[in-house]
DNA sequence: TCAAGATGATCAG
DNA sequence: TGATCCTCTTGAT
């Protein structure tokens, strides 16, 4: 379930269970089992987030860099440790807590000078403090991409997958295929205000909740949702469905090999003024 | 029991 | 643009 606020979860659990304190290490699966061994014993530094990039320091230097991809998870859990089940790439384990590894696109040894670079390359993280949104704003005005697009490039925003995208769109009325070059600063300025408190509930709650409390008694009025994002959407995966504002129905096509989701009422086609 | 699909990203052509 | 990697859940058979 990796979008940006379940890494900085991720990020802040592992921090408490394991900062500041020895881990045993290993790699069950075998596939990280070299810098497992290199890793066990040593003492961790502290985790973090950037973007759906996580990184575990460990003294001396080094960092275990993870990236989940699509069906990549991570559980952290009290002690005392299970014995591993199924392909646990990665362990980490002390005397009150233990995490376990599975199914993750990228599980490196890296340096911390390494980790800089691949936060360097990824735009501003909605749920980072510092992130300057004039950084991605440079990126969408100038471009024919669609936003819809747009947002879900980690070089021109980081943390933002299909679900937020899709709902932060519906949230601004905004066409999915709208070429980035075409919408307004304020239009930007709201959306990332809007991924920023909304990403943040998201890092709060474990689930990603995006239907205003104006909208959501019909909402809720239907049978519970038991999506894996665990949330109440507008339009993510409501393909037939009617949209809770109009009572349109959700339509879904495929922008760049993923799933997009939007309400063609709500979120009318753009048509630029040149084009007639 | 098995196939399909999923909140991601990279690489070859 | 399509193929590929990785794991788990769901739904069809």
């Amino acid at each position: 379930m990796p979008e940006g606020h379940t890494l900085r979860r991720l990020a802040d659990e592992l921090d408490a269970a394991f900062c500041r304190r020895p881990a045993r290490v290993s790699s069950p699966q075998g596939r990280f089992a070299a810098d497992a061994a290199v890793l066990d014993g040593a003492e961790v530094i502290g985790a973090d987030s950037a973007g759906k990039h996580l990184f575990v320091e460990f003294a001396g230097d080094r960092v275990v860099h993870i990236h989940l991809g699509l069906i990549g998870g991570l559980v952290v859990r009290p002690a005392p440790a299970r014995p591993p089940v199924g392909q646990v790439r990665l362990r980490l384990e002390n005397d009150t807590a233990w995490a376990d590894l599975r199914g993750a696109t990228q599980c490196e040894l890296v340096t911390g000078s390494r980790r800089d670079e691949i936060v360097a390359a990824l735009g501003p993280d909605p749920l980072r403090p510092d992130a300057d949104p004039d950084r991605a704003w440079r990126r969408i005005s100038r471009s024919p991409r669609p936003i819809g697009e747009l947002l879900m490039d980690q070089t021109v925003l980081a943390g933002v997958g299909n679900v937020y995208r899709a709902e932060v769109l519906f949230r601004h009325r905004i066409d999915p295929m709208r070429p980035g070059r075409t919408l307004r600063k304020a239009q930007w300025t709201a959306m990332w205000t809007d991924l920023v408190a909304l990403m943040a509930e998201g890092v709060r709650t474990g689930r990603i909740d995006t239907v205003r409390a104006e909208h959501s008694p019909e909402a809720m009025a239907r049978p519970p949702r038991v999506d894996d994002h665990g949330g109440e959407v507008y339009v993510y995966r409501r393909t037939g469905q009617p949209c809770h504002v109009c009572g349109a129905t959700i339509r879904t096509s495929e922008l760049a090999g993923r799933n997009l989701f939007w309400c063609p009422r709500c979120q009318r086609k753009f048509r630029s003024r040149a084009l007639g």
